[in-house]
DNA sequence: ACGCAATTGACAATCATTGTCATCTGAGTT
DNA sequence: AACTCAGATGACAATGATTGTCAATTGCGT
């Protein structure tokens, strides 16, 4: 019998482990052609194609939030578990967590009198954080 | 000289004019390719690459507005000029503008308590819409 | 140690989007 | 109306992220 406790996340390879724990060592959303170069800089090199396969079954497990660059790169990131926004810097890519109760209950309302089911949003706010303003002023 | 009120929009063609207006008639968020498509199906046949163009001009003129689907693809829609959101059906396009002047607030607030300066957001609601809702059942 | 299904990765294939460049054309000028 | 030429077009090639393929490898239960 299986062990039972290893929710269906699949076999425990070196390639899954890098993959995983590098994703918690970085803070901000990255692309999967540079996690996959991050990896190989460490030595703990993993193929590209499962590199993408392990960024999508985490994705997929709700354990790595997915968004996308205004030029439509998908960038990835190890968050915390509830749902949640973010709140990130155009310059640096700091990345903060933001929740907004209200938020969510004005979008359920907007999209149920509207006729909409199976609702869902997509909520990100961008910005240039302190460090960088003051940067940017010299 | 020139008739001074042209702003910056370049020269007036047929494909330019083609296209402009079939985003008048569409009023779903709709790819490149898909316009692309309707162009030809309308006997006003443009060149795949002038569309692109085309679009991406319109863009950056803030004439129409530009989101990316859930694997990644541009798609356009004319909308009204003021700064608002989405409600869009994630099986057939159909798309809502929204309002919510509260979320506006909650976004500045939130960006300016974490010390983030030149603030913008993107929010986008995606549901099945009725008619959608409808078919899927059968 | 054995056996096999899950996993890996080099490589090819896909697909939206952008770059190239020879040709065409809008719109002033004569 | 004919002339000019910078801006515009479009067939085609190139890019680049992502996905598909499949033979070789490996985790893990026996
Ligand atoms: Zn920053
Ligand atoms: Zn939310
Ligand atoms: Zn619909
Ligand atoms: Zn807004």
């Amino acid at each position: 019998m299986t062990t039972a406790n290893s929710q269906a996340r699949g076999r425990s390879t070196r390639q899954r482990t890098a993959v995983s724990s590098l994703l918690d060592e970085v803070e901000d959303f990255r692309s999967a052609q540079d996690l996959h170069d991050l990896l190989k800089q460490r030595g703990e090199s993993v193929g590209l194609t499962t590199v993408y396969r392990t960024l999508q079954a985490l994705a997929d497990a709700g354990e790595v939030d997915v968004l996308r660059t205004q030029d439509g790169e998908a960038v990835y990131r190890r968050c915390s578990q509830g749902h949640h926004h973010h709140l990130v810097c155009r310059a640096c890519g700091r990345t903060v967590e933001v929740e907004g109760p209200a938020v969510e209950r004005w979008a359920g309302r907007i999209a149920s009198e509207h006729g909409f089911t199976d609702v869902s949003h997509e909520l990100e706010i961008f910005g240039t954080c302190g460090p960088c303003t003051l940067a940017a002023r010299g």
